[in-house]
DNA sequence: ATTTAATAGTCATTATCAATCAATGTCTGT
DNA sequence: ACAGACATTGATTGATAATGACTATTAAAT
């Protein structure tokens, strides 16, 4: 490979990990211990990173300041997406909701040759790299808190767009249906779920039975819900008669000691 | 294999890849390895790329993985985009186009309160936590090396939107126009600049008289032009007869010499 | 204090580069 | 049409930079 190249993909990672073992980049650039040290010397110099013993940190200013790589999501979220990301096929095309639990999805996504659509920031940041993944982004007024492109203009996107699955997360999910937590993105993702062939819920065990404050839909146009097996059997039951395909994931300590016990 | 098209083969190769090594240049366009060596040299003192050991790195005024990270933009580029975010004013609706140049402008935006329309997102995340500036996200198909989406989904969408000033870079300004280094970035252009009531462009000198890949407008399309004072005579003139305002900024050493006296 | 891991330094090997030169092709003026 | 000037090309060569393996040294961990 190219020392330049190199380096370049040397940053590219310390950047979207903050600190990065030196072991670790020898084994992802190629190269030898020695090269890679070299490496970190040059860029040190740059002043685009320290070296720390046993690796470096990344002292650059980051593209992406949002928290695309910040705290990363609970055990039963990254399961879920897990899940999720396993039951998309490739070649695909999906229209992923903002929210940490598709960003969760989004990250499971590597490799696969997809073509994504999304209106949300983290994710598409995520996404831009991947060679794999043709990236289209939906525009609009563009949320600061969360950095998720709604609005008029969105929407106005959205209806130009057909996929076969949405992937959403959901703020609550009660018994007449789907909430989230602002008008503006409840508009949005309700036409996002006219322009999918299928919709796919994402939400942990503890989203049934609580309420946002903006009325999204029905359960019925939901077709399949992902969560963790801490889902009680009323809902259980309620999603099924509603037509709704449940996948359980282990997530809860209890759930997960059965597992361990299994295996 | 006439010489210009060799090398506007290399340019195109370089543009889809970024990165590219020195060997895969000589299989791919077929000349020796001296020809392409020669080329180069000649391309990198055109400023198209850079060469690197090995290989070389495009360099077009898209914002690579390579100078976004590697360098910041020159002392000509800063001042230019400092200019130009000075003769921006409050209240202001503005579509910043992507490239270097702008991002730089983008940078001095801060604390201003402005409407800011943009389809790049270095710029987007660059201002999405600036709390005076509210921003609009154009969507698209997201050009994977330079994080611009572009394509009929972006065109759509500009056609929707109307501001009071357009500001674009170029990659070659010529007496016949403008030119930029991609086709589906210059039909995403044609439609920023119907979308604007003036167009300000940001180029430095050394972009006047070179041409890129694609004609991107006429020079009349161009309401106003920010450089530095490496600008020819010649070409001073040639704006003025059509119209266009010319601010010059100091930033060759010549200037800079100037510039130290009266200070 | 002892052990382990990480680092800096050295060296031979390899890849890449700039400079040079002959051969070929292109243009110009007669 | 032709000769000569000029530019472009491809091959060659000595110089230079980059690399990976190896070793001695230094810092951290137990």
């Amino acid at each position: 490979m190219i020392t330049d190249e190199r380096r370049t993909k040397i940053l590219q990672i310390m950047e979207e990990s903050g600190f990065v073992s030196l072991q670790r980049l020898v084994a992802e650039v190629g190269a030898s211990e020695s090269t890679v040290r070299r490496d970190l010397e040059f860029l040190d110099a740059q002043g685009h990173l320290h070296r720390t013993r046993g690796g470096a940190a990344y002292a650059g200013d980051s593209l992406t300041d949002f928290d695309a790589r910040q705290s990363r999501a609970s055990v039963e979220k990254r399961r879920i997406a897990q899940r999720m990301a396993e039951v998309i096929s490739v070649g695909e095309t999906i229209l992923l909701d903002g929210g940490t639990t598709t960003l969760e999805v989004a990250r499971n996504l590597n490799g696969k040759a997809l073509q994504v659509v999304t209106n949300s920031f983290p994710i598409a940041s995520l996404l831009m790299n991947q060679p794999k993944i043709e990236l289209i982004f939906i525009g609009g007024y563009v949320y600061p808190k969360t950095g998720v492109a709604l609005g008029d203009q969105a929407i106005e996107a959205l209806k130009n767009i057909h996929v076969s699955r949405l992937v959403m997360g959901a703020g609550g999910v009660a018994e007449n249906g789907l909430f989230n937590s602002n008008a503006l993105l409840v508009e949005t993702e309700r036409q996002m779920i006219e322009a999918a062939d299928r919709v796919s819920l994402v939400a942990d065990s503890s989203k049934f039975g609580q309420r946002a404050l903006s009325y999204l839909c029905p359960l019925t146009a939901v077709h399949e819900v992902v969560t963790d097996d801490g889902l009680s059997d009323e809902w259980h039951q309620r999603l099924g008669a509603n037509g709704i395909a449940v996948e359980l994931v282990a997530g809860s300590s209890k759930a997960a000691e059965v597992q361990a016990a299994t295996e």
